[in-house]
DNA sequence: TGTTTACTCTATTAGATTGATAGGGTAATT
DNA sequence: AATTACCCTATCAATCTAATAGAGTAAACA
């Protein structure tokens, strides 16, 4: 299941890519505009900001902008922040790899064999879409 | 993330088809091999009953074995069963569906273009893989 | 027939996570 | 200097997860 955080952090993401010029938007238009909590979406901006994504003006006139090109933008990179893992186990992710407490053999473990394939399609996906390619 | 639930099931499902012959395994036994807290395998196998993964046999000699040759379980089947829907988004599922209550209108939706796309890389890998695929 | 075995079911629980809310603090712009 | 809007901390109800306990029931076998 896809988190809210991560829905509204697309969304909004999103939102800002389709922004004509690259003017700063307030947390409350695009809360407004996204049907978002804006209390929420206050803290999902914010470690966007701080993981690098986008930039923030204070005062009359501020808000949010994307840093970046939206075609620069890949979905790995946001999918990992926003949602954790791309991996569906530990011990197939990238990442964020652990070990399973549980298990003896990763290389005989039949659900790190089906996870691995998982995982690799689904970075497939993400690796080919950047921002822009949400937009639409 | 994996649900210990489905883990556990899908470990338990490789064990099965891994048997030379298909008399019956007890659910002990297979908790023991797997690493597995008893009373929770036995809700999951249960739920495999249920769908029609498994068969059961009661009283001395009993436990559990597969119904169907492990190349015709697909794992799309098995994974709906222990996991839920395989989409992250119920808008963009084949088997849950459901409209997105913040969502005016999926058609320009940013996220449900990604989770499509992502659904799809997902239904590959689980269509294109049955419980022999799993088994060493 | 009776006992054992092992599946079946219900209920309970601690802990973690999620999504949301409230309230105040702070920096930058005008 | 006042306003605006970002920034941060704390809290909370609701939900889900994983595990546990205990009792019930059906089938096999001596």
């Amino acid at each position: 299941m896809l988190s809210k955080k991560t829905k509204y952090g697309l969304k909004a993401l999103a939102y800002l890519a389709s922004q004509k010029d690259q003017q700063p938007v307030q947390i409350s238009e695009i809360a407004k505009a996204e049907n978002i909590s804006q209390k929420f979406l206050e803290s999902i901006l914010l470690s966007l900001r701080k993981s690098g994504f986008l930039g923030s003006k204070k005062g009359k006139g501020g808000g949010y902008y994307l840093i970046k090109d939206p075609k620069e933008v890949l979905m790995t990179d946001v999918m990992r922040i926003l949602e954790g893992p791309i991996a569906m186990v530990p011990c197939v992710s990238l990442n964020f790899y652990e070990k399973c407490a549980d298990c003896p053999d990763e290389a005989t473990c039949s659900v790190n064999k089906l996870m691995l394939m998982v995982r690799d399609a689904n970075l497939e996906v993400y690796r080919n879409n950047t921002l822009a390619d949400l937009i639409v």
